[in-house]
DNA sequence: GAAAAACATTGACAAATGATAAAAAATCAC
DNA sequence: GTGATTTTTTATCATTTGTCAATGTTTTTC
């Protein structure tokens, strides 16, 4: 497993083996069921993870008791609640397997510390925020410009794993609609 | 109005007056009319703006070549097309002034410099990203679990000056709806 | 492997939002 | 200031999406 982040960190930083070492060392394995909960409502987050095989989300319950999943990591992708983690603040939202999944957790103190001692985790801390920027951003314009059908049309097309591995309740509370609405929307195809 | 932004600084930023007048001295005075436009979709975004009076929106046009409003700043808060910015690549917005407003800018390449020799460039960089990615997760929210109608009231309670400054056809495109249907929900309040 | 629970589909209807058009009001340009 | 342009409001109707309820299917649990 930790071979996997090794290699996720060559492929996508410019750094050397010595720091990589160092890094990847500060991750702890992690086995988790599907449906188990890493993170709930209320917490400060600990905890980033990186997923090697499995899928996870991050969601929150709005005022009607409805899920609503604002973010989904599958393998090779990390996933905090961002701003607990960075700020160590109570989180708002619950983070979740959505399959049987292998991953690797780093703690804020660890990662706090390298991030002083290796330009690795320095860069590592910019990307991951950037990503997560870009992500959000991608999402806002989606609502902005599309309707339910499109954003579905389109999430098949950039990311039929999500549709494939996830149930219509979790991919509807990702789209932001009903799972009658979704499970319409899959028939007048 | 280089004195706002140093007031800015102090208040926001755990810095010295060395290092304040540093960075203020890369920013330039540009004064913007109404509806004026400072960069265009295609260009490579090459200023990060700070608003000291007016209000400047980022927006995009969709494929039915509606306008949706991503981002709206108003006094004392900064606003470029991110990512263009930092990755220097092409944007798919517009930035436009939405009042005759009082701006200082910032090139890319003094932000990179000063960004290696001044904690504070540094400090105001990860600040931004933050403040960005929170915005955006905000609105990400806002989009999963609140209708139109909520979204408008909650605009109201949270950034009145928004609804009360700018047109209803920009703060309908904002709020990811038409004019019509914000013209209506203004009445059935 | 059977019972229970969770999830997915479908139908009927309601509510929210969009599209179009026309009139009223506000703003802009000269 | 006045005519032209843009924005806002209002009305009607169409479409999309939500709600509720019933049923079928899959998954989980023991």
């Amino acid at each position: 497993m930790t071979e996997q982040l090794k290699t996720y960190f060559g492929n996508n930083f410019q750094t050397t083996p010595t720091e990589v070492e160092k890094l990847v060392s500060a991750f702890k394995e992690k086995s988790v069921k599907k449906n188990e909960t890493l993170i709930s409502k209320g917490e400060v987050c600990r905890y980033a993870y990186f997923v090697c095989k499995g899928s996870v989300r991050a969601y929150f319950i709005d005022d009607d008791g409805q899920e609503a999943t604002r973010y989904i990591a599958l393998e090779n992708q990390f996933i905090t609640t961002v701003h607990s983690f960075i700020a160590q603040t109570p989180t708002n939202e619950f983070i979740q397997a959505t399959e049987q999944s292998e991953l690797l957790q780093i703690s804020y103190t660890d990662f706090k510390k390298l991030i002083e001692e290796t330009t690795l985790a320095k860069d590592l801390y910019n990307k991951q925020l950037e990503v997560a920027y870009v992500t959000n951003h991608w999402r806002v314009e989606s609502f902005l410009k599309m309707s339910a059908k499109q954003r579905y049309d389109f999430l098949i097309e950039v990311n039929p794993a999500i549709i494939q591995r996830l149930s219509n309740k979790i991919v509807a509370s990702y789209l932001g609609i009903t799972q009658e609405s979704l499970s319409r929307l899959k028939v007048q195809k």
